[in-house]
DNA sequence: GTTTTTGCACTGACCAGTCAGTGCAAAAGC
DNA sequence: GCTTTTGCACTGACTGGTCAGTGCAAAAAC
């Protein structure tokens, strides 16, 4: 399931065997958990040698560390990107989200497995990996804080909305959804279910306005 | 904290003794994962030897399998009665809805490990418990559709929506909320944590209708 | 010729599950 | 009454296996 890795820029071929351990550690620590998963099969997955991975990374929770803060950069860079593309078109707060819904829906249709990991990780306590997740939680909660907030300056929003349980409300709401979506009905299309979504946020769903 | 911990009407001695490892393992599981938590640990924390755990329960799995059962279950319940006891009142549809969301913040309150345990899991496959944990997720949203149909039928909700979809977005939606509300902002009230979602629930995020 | 990878044997800690035996209360036998 | 037996719940030392991480010499890649 290459669907399911973290690409990367690299060159060289460090870098390579880097983005094969990766990839093989991704899939195997959604389906199983970290413990779970030995580092010989990520290598015997890989197709390395097991030396090749404590060559590469000091320690099995550090290739897992590697791997989560790897993703969730291309997540936010992602996310990112869509509110800014609509900043740029001209759209409003709420076209905003929208695209951000669309991205995450996206990100996490190319990679299922680490969006399975991240949730199954991300309010665990008392792991060596604890203080790593919740700078990069917060980072994606920050993007979509930063366009409710804009919304809410802007008189889009009611200022009576509270905007981190908001923020953390949609991302709820997309990862449940999507994850669901990946595992339960992945017949069904993007566009599909991101109007689905799109319908919800967009309060349509008591009442007919339509 | 046995405020994390799964009740049950029991009474005898052995009855006592398994719900000391429920509430042991619960904990334990949700902070460590299911793999990194030995059954000595629960044993140790249940203040019980580890032969008395294999007298209780068949195997590690049967103990986690049977926990997932009776957690779920009493969810479901609070749900249900939830949304029968708006019936009762004469509430709408929506009305329902916002009491089953009552109902799961609450239910989280008082059981943020199991919740914990639960969403960690829910996406795994190739676990031995996966079709325990389908039926399981199954009946939770089998309740809230059930109240998304009903208003559909009674023309109160847009015959436009994705009932399952719809279903799953709003139990995500409380799900996270949920617990991003235990782990960082334990402070607030569940009035106010609920009052905050009614308001997304009702559309009122975009444009001011108040 | 330096960096990276391989193959593989090895270690030591850790852990799920087992099993022979203990404690105890209530019944059965006398 | 008192002993003996039975069944249940529990105990904790022990076992067989697993796995993260090591060490190293030789090969491959660049």
């Amino acid at each position: 399931m290459e669907s399911s890795s973290i690409p990367s820029g690299g060159s060289t071929r460090r870098e390579a065997t880097r983005q094969k351990l990766y990839e093989a550690a991704v899939t195997l620590i959604a389906e199983q958990g970290f413990s779970a998963t030995t580092v010989d099969e990520i290598a015997e997955r890989a197709g390395v040698a097991k030396g090749t991975v404590y060559y590469n990374f000091a320690s099995k929770s550090v290739l897992f560390e590697e791997l989560l803060r790897h993703g969730v950069g291309l997540l936010t860079a992602s996310l990112r990107e869509a509110a800014e593309q609509t900043a740029r078109d001209g759209g409003s707060k709420v076209d905003a989200l929208d695209a951000m819904i669309r991205a995450g829906l996206g990100f996490i249709a190319r990679y299922p497995a680490f969006t399975q990991l991240y949730v199954a990780e991300l309010w665990r306590t008392n792991r060596t990996w604890q203080s790593t997740l919740m700078v990069v939680r917060q980072q994606v909660n920050a993007v979509v804080e930063d366009v409710l907030r804009d919304g809410v300056a802007g008189g889009e929003f009611s200022d009576e909305i509270d905007i981190r349980l908001t923020a953390a409300a949609l991302v709820g709401m997309v990862l449940v959804v999507a994850l669901d979506w990946q595992s339960f009905q992945p017949e069904r299309s993007l566009d599909d279910v991101h109007a689905a979504m799109s319908r919800l946020l967009q309060g349509r769903v008591s009442g007919h306005r339509g």
